[in-house]
RNA sequence: CGGGGAUUGGCGCAGUUGGUAGCGCGCGCGGCUGGGGGCCGCGAGGUCGUGGGUUCAAAUCCCGCAUCCCCGACCA
């Protein structure tokens, strides 16, 4: 869809912001009509916020694409079974678990990560060393009964979040993909507008390696405690700052600066220590089984539309980079008049038709309400269709970043706009 | 899970020493307006989170529970 009329819209936006929500993402997004809470830590994508969520999704799938990713997609329902295998059914060691039964008894969960289906699932494909390197991934509601639900859409009990999977023959080519990955994260981050601001951290790699690597954005609504070594552009999780941290990677204790951040992605070596587990094995050139080098990558879509929200707003509203914006263009027209609605009738189907996604504010309102709903929304870019313009047969133009306006023809409007 | 706060029309809120609820926004109708959420009139909409208790009488006092928010703990 290219495009929308508001009038067929069925959200609207709000003055104030509910009461119950004090975190600014989920403020300005329930307030412009993006998203809708259910529950505690559980919320619904309106139309708008759908529209962000899939171009955040485009943006990661054209990169993990570029690195030969494959996609497909898991299912929720996950059998007992495969998580009996690595010990990870149990309570005890996940305490997110959401479980339930089938009618006839049979004890299913419901997925708070996919490593194990995933494996389960790649053991009925791969077989022979012809078959690596090889990485899928997904998008995927993850459901984790978290004890506590916090900071808006940033940490829910549901959520989508980007996971993939690399298999490697061996640690070689693991690492070869594992730095690949880090670098398409950060083309990732950089084109969402999250360059600066995020940086390759340094975290617990629980059982298998030293470190995991973090992808943590500087964001004062963040639930991470970085510290930053702004010329070496890395940080460290202070969960794992220590002198023999410190000591390993070659900084200095006096040379960071301690930050709050907002973890946007992660990624974990996991060796052959997975595959051990679940007798993952593949046939080398000489015949013999040798275990599969795994890897796992994550990030948080929907967290990552929390954190924009967040780091991208003023005090009208929303402010989205123009790669995840709904829409590029609020046309709003400003009478009722038939040359008038004519005449934005007109513009919004040229604009749509070369491929401009336009929000079309035709609805019968007034003037303020019409800005204040493209500035709460956080459109890049506003044009005007009223009487005033078309007396002098232009189009008003306005930024949503910035107070000037400008008064340009079809031609040149259509020019800047695409 | 420990601590703190909250719950009254769709949303934001007020409601005094207990006497069966009110305002703003929004919504519907009519009119005036028409470049930053405008104005006037009329109207619809609430078993006051829930279950008990005290009382002639409870939104209001007491006890339990639920839900939501925050801090902490937790967090592949």
């Amino acid at each position: 869809m290219a495009g929308m009329r508001l009038s067929k819209l069925f959200t609207r936006t709000r003055k104030e912001a509910p009461a119950d929500e004090t975190a600014k993402n989920a403020q300005l997004l329930i307030r412009a009509g993006y998203v809708n809470k259910e529950m505690a830590g559980v919320y619904a994508y309106l139309p708008l916020g759908l529209m962000v969520i899939e171009k955040i999704k485009q943006v990661v799938r054209e990169e993990m694409n570029a690195i030969d990713g494959q996609e497909l997609v898991m299912s929720s329902l996950q059998p007992k079974e495969t998580w009996e295998i690595t010990g990870r059914w149990d309570d005890k060691v996940v305490d997110v678990w959401f479980k339930s039964k089938l009618q006839d008894g049979t004890e299913v969960g419901l997925g708070w990560s996919h490593e194990e289906a995933i494996i389960q699932m790649l053991k009925q494909h791969l077989s022979s060393y012809k078959d690596l390197p090889i990485n899928i991934y997904q998008f995927q509601t993850k459901l984790r009964n978290e004890l506590r639900a916090k900071s808006g859409i940033m940490r829910g009990r549901e959520f989508i979040m980007k996971d993939m999977y690399s298999c490697s023959l061996d640690e070689r080519q693991h690492e070869k993909f594992y730095q690949a990955t880090i670098d398409a994260y950060m083309r990732v981050y950089k084109r969402l507008g999250l360059g600066n601001d995020t940086y390759v951290t340094f975290a617990s790699g629980g059982a298998f390696t030293q470190f995991s690597h973090e992808f943590q954005t500087i964001c004062e609504a963040g639930e991470d405690t970085i510290y930053l070594h702004e010329s070496k552009k890395l940080a460290i999780n202070e969960e794992v700052l220590g002198d023999d941290s410190l000591a390993e990677l070659g900084v200095e204790r006096k040379d960071l600066v301690q930050m709050k951040a907002a973890e946007v992605g992660n990624i974990f070596n996991f060796g052959t220590h997975k595959s051990k587990q679940m007798d993952f094995t593949f046939t080398d050139q000489k015949g013999h089984q040798q275990f599969v080098y795994l890897g796992s990558y994550g990030i948080g879509i929907s967290r990552l539309m929390g954190v924009i929200a967040e780091k991208f707003s003023d005090e009208k509203g929303l402010v989205w980079p123009e790669i995840i914006a709904p829409a590029k263009v609020y046309l709003a027209s400003l009478s009722d008049s038939k040359e008038v609605l004519g005449a934005a009738d007109e513009l919004y189907a040229l604009l749509t038709k070369n491929g401009i996604r336009v929000i079309y504010d035709d609805r019968d309102i007034r003037t303020g309400e019409k800005f204040a709903d493209a500035d709460l929304l956080g459109i890049p870019y506003r044009v005007v269709v009223s009487e005033k313009t078309m007396s002098s047969k232009r189009f008003e133009l306005k930024k949503r970043t910035s107070d000037q306006t400008e008064l340009l023809s079809q031609d040149s409007l259509l020019k800047t706009l695409i």
